[in-house]
RNA sequence: CGGGGAGUGGCGCAGUGGUAGCGCACCUGCUUUGGGGGCAGGCGGUCGCGGGUUCAAAUCCCGCCUCCCCGACCA
């Protein structure tokens, strides 16, 4: 591996951070406080994510629809805890058009106000149920410590919001998301195990019934909620008059959803899966894949390295070729290793005159000749390896760093340097006493490890650490 | 808002009153290219802003602004 141009994990975990975002090219500080510029490099895995997640958010029947980003002031006023929760980091525009506004506006801080104001337009009867929007979007929350990807003012994500005809379906199709979507994007594409669970009621969303979350392990133990799920009950319904006749000619309040994820998760990405040399991005999720780097363009090897990315690509694989020859070969290798790309195949003359090309795994760090022969082959299969490794891996790190706990202060030395499972008795009446540094509650589980439907149901545990 | 720190070429920094510098990056040429090569030449800064002291201010004084890090809030 190269000399370390990135600031060791184990020396300053959240300076390293910064290193690989800016030596990877992923993002850098917006010119207001908070803001993010995203680079193409950054976008691209972003990209990657919202089309893996769109597929599976419409496999789940939801059809994306787009609002406005403006919202009148007074629509955020209705719903009591929503406008207690939102109000402190919400921005509001009071001047334009040279004027002061006869109402002000909001930029969205996230959308159940406007888009219940237009459910209650167009629902009407339970036939029309259950209505299942999505919109992908940006949405602003004036936060006190911006963090690149993690926590900026502006953000990306989207937002899911759905109207049921009962509680018990509303909540299904939260857990359906929670599940379907969220914990299978985590999972198979993006490689990191996540803990499910039930948010306790100090963590919910504001306007929420239910919080259910996805909670991600750092590679310094920390927790990163990943993405949430809500039941919002017949909150906001009532709030906005969302109501629609039964089968029986009643009048119901809808019972509704919402759920996001956001550019967080290239946050996760970085800490669940980086390394002292830069990002380690899972094939499944990559936006290249493979990357052909072509070593000197003497005897031929330029037009062979070609010819082999054409071919890797038409294997169906997402292939990036490097010839740029005017930059030195030790320069190119860094900047592949820096971005995390899987796979990198280096073409020379030297090998070439043997019928072979190098490649190298990103996760490992392993070189091995290959016969160009079998080349699509060999990585795509090398591919599905490193997917399976990396999630084995964190997996294993997340294991390694859960510690069980009987009781509060146990529970706090345990989540020092990862998650501590105690039970929800030992420290429901504590959760005031957590305070300090950044230790919270994570998320509520069954002792089999299933979702709970309630912070009261018996023999709940509790998952504690601290977080970003 | 509390506690720390910093504003000087693109980036990172040095510079305690006397002609504004270094490393990296960038450009040109030659040479090199199998893990951030070498040599030579070159471009680039009204030193965060406003006032003051002084023959002279990046440097001293006053005021302001911004950013970063650590906490409280959060996807």
């Amino acid at each position: 591996m190269a000399k370390s141009v990135l600031t060791p994990q184990s020396e300053d975990f959240p300076r390293w951070y910064q290193d690989v975002v800016a030596k990877a090219e992923l993002a850098e500080n917006g010119p207001v406080r908070g803001t993010m510029v995203i680079r193409p490099y950054g976008y691209a895995i972003w990209e990657r994510l919202q089309r893996e997640l769109d597929d599976r958010i419409k496999a789940a029947g939801a059809k994306n629809a787009y609002f406005p980003l403006f919202i009148p002031e007074s629509y955020l006023h209705k719903e009591a805890e929503h406008v207690e929760g939102f109000s402190p980091e919400v921005a509001v525009v009071t001047h334009a058009g040279g004027e002061d506004l006869a109402e002000p506006v909001i930029i969205r801080p996230t959308s159940e106000t406007v888009i219940n104001v237009y459910f209650s337009k167009w629902l009407q009867s339970y036939r029309e149920l259950p209505l299942l929007l999505n919109q992908w979007c940006n949405v602003v929350r004036w936060e006190l410590r911006p963090r690149l990807f993690l926590r900026t003012t502006e953000f990306l994500w989207q937002e899911g919001h759905t109207c049921h005809a009962s509680l018990d379906d509303a909540r299904a199709y939260a857990l359906r998301i929670l599940a379907d979507v969220y914990e299978a994007t985590m999972v198979d594409v993006m490689a990191m195990p996540v803990l499910t669970g039930l948010k306790p009621d100090s963590e919910k969303f504001a306007g929420a019934a239910n919080s259910w979350t996805c909670e991600g392990m750092m590679g310094d133990g920390k927790a990163l909620q990943m993405g949430t799920s809500h039941l919002l009950g017949q909150n906001f319904a009532r709030a906005f008059e969302t109501t629609f006749l039964t089968e029986t000619g009643e009048t119901e309040y809808a019972w509704q959803t919402s759920w996001g994820v956001s550019t967080r998760l290239i946050g996760a990405l970085i800490m669940g899966h980086g390394d002292d040399g830069g990002l380690r991005v899972p094939p499944v999720l990559a936006p290249n894949q493979v990357v052909v780097l072509v070593v000197r363009a003497e005897d031929g090897a330029g037009d062979a390295a070609a010819k082999i990315a054409a071919e890797l690509a038409g294997s169906g694989l997402r292939v990036e070729l490097d010839d740029r020859v005017d930059t030195s070969f030790g320069r190119r290798a860094v900047e592949w290793e820096l971005k995390g790309v899987p796979v990198r195949v280096e073409v020379g003359p030297r090998d070439l005159k043997d019928g072979q090309a190098v490649v190298v795994r990103r996760d490992r760090a392993e070189k091995e000749p290959v016969a160009l022969a079998g080349l699509a082959a060999h990585v795509g299969a090398l591919l599905d390896d490193i997917q399976a490794g990396l999630l084995a891996a964190a997996t294993r790190r997340r294991d390694e760093h859960t510690v069980d706990a009987a009781t509060l202060d146990e529970a706090r030395d345990g989540s020092a340097d990862g998650f501590a499972r105690v039970p929800w008795d030992a420290v429901r009446e504590h959760e005031g006493d957590l305070g300090d540094g950044g230790l919270s509650i994570r998320c509520l589980q069954r002792a089999d490890g299933s979702v709970p439907l309630s912070v009261d149901e018996p023999d709940l545990v509790a998952y504690l650490a601290r977080a970003y």
